[in-house]
DNA sequence: GTCAAGATTTTTGTATACAAGAATGATTAG
DNA sequence: CTAATCATTCTTGTATACAAAAATCTTGAC
């Protein structure tokens, strides 16, 4: 966990909790002397958070004009997504022949869990194990870089796969699916890694309904 | 072409030149009052300037000691152009099913004039021409997130790029990969796509040692 | 009553002032 | 002469002040 230090950064972080859990609509402007007052600080560190808001793509930035909150649209979500699946697929395709065997036995221990979670219907324990796995993958690539992409696009879709997740069978499916990319990771099969991991983040058919209902709550 | 209004903009994209063109040392500290100074604001401009800086990766910052230059060595450079090539990859992919007719048409006339540049001997133009290809590609597969993350690490790479196709045959090289490209998006053969542009950009083999003696320059 | 032009207010962008932590150097004890 | 501690200086982070642009309100003409 990274300890942080300014105002600016933890103002940053408390914003975007904000706009992740709905609190703001889409358009609402964010409001620096409005703010400022909430969080007691002066314009400057909200100034600093707001460009990381934007910079991040959780808001827009209209020059003279304000910081304008900026939740993606269905069409935005389907094309995040999407690009999601590429990158878990091509992590895959890299893990596949470097994961170490620390690696693989981490993610066979995390699914394990995940298993228990599910039958002690601990869905947000579930959540937590999730990201777990999938992190085991990125981190398998042994490409730092990569790593960090992958972690940043989880991140913003968070919220959004936490919602998918609370159709029924969805779980037991995923859990599955993780059955399947862990066995060709440990096959060393790039191919059926990369393609097993598409399916698995990918929005197609049932899922697409379901992410389409979810965005109305 | 983006408009931009602000001071703190126009340094940022200054700054980002300097960086780029190897104007500072892996490092360096970005000296607040020193560039104020320099660009004859105050130091608020040059601060979120900075900030950008940091979150674009060109730059990390130590809370309360400064923001330092932070230029990628070899091996984030190989992760790096590895990242990109599974993006163009899945961009491949995608955009074989999708890229309409005048997508394909212009990727054609992209690749004429990367021809005539070619034989004009005009590098500089074949830069230009090569990048507008791979954007064409990038608009192809009609994600626009996808897009807008592949033209980002694009920009990232871009003089590095540069640096590698000034060596011998490398151009005709790449030249022929792009025929290659255009006939299995023109299929519409996304696993064709997707390999020919993977192997396109990853830096493998002799590319490999040509990055590592361009490193040094 | 409506629309437009000008004045006023509000808000952003920038400059400056101030406070607190880090780096540097000096001074003294060993 | 070396090392450690303290004081000084410098730099960052934050607050406040100011300028310019945008939004809003008012007033007047039609």
């Amino acid at each position: 966990m990274e300890i942080e230090i300014t105002r600016a950064e933890k103002i940053a972080e408390t914003l975007e909790q904000l706009v992740f859990s709905g609190h703001y609509k889409d358009g609402d402007r964010l409001d620096e002397i409005k703010l400022a007052e909430s969080f007691n600080v002066s314009r400057t560190p909200i100034r600093e958070a707001l460009q990381r808001l934007v910079l991040s793509g959780f808001a827009e930035q209209i020059p003279r004009r304000g910081v304008f909150v900026r939740l993606p649209g269905p069409v935005d979500l389907m094309e995040m997504f999407e690009t999601m699946a590429e990158i878990e697929s091509a992590c895959g395709r890299l893990a596949a022949s470097r994961i170490t065997d620390q690696g693989l036995e981490l993610l066979r221990a995390t699914n394990l869990r995940c298993q228990t979670a599910v039958e002690k219907q601990d869905l947000e324990g579930y959540y937590a194990e999730n990201e777990v796995f999938h992190q085991t993958i990125y981190r398998g690539t042994a490409n730092g870089f990569l790593e960090k992409e992958a972690l940043r696009l989880q991140n913003r879709l968070k919220p959004y796969r936490r919602t998918q997740l609370r159709f029924r069978g969805r779980v037991s499916q995923s859990m599955s699916e993780h059955l399947l990319i862990v066995e060709a990771l440990q096959a060393g099969d790039g191919e059926a890694a990369a393609r097993a991991l598409r399916d698995h983040v990918a929005v197609q058919g049932e899922k697409f309904q379901q992410l389409m209902v979810s965005l109305n709550s």
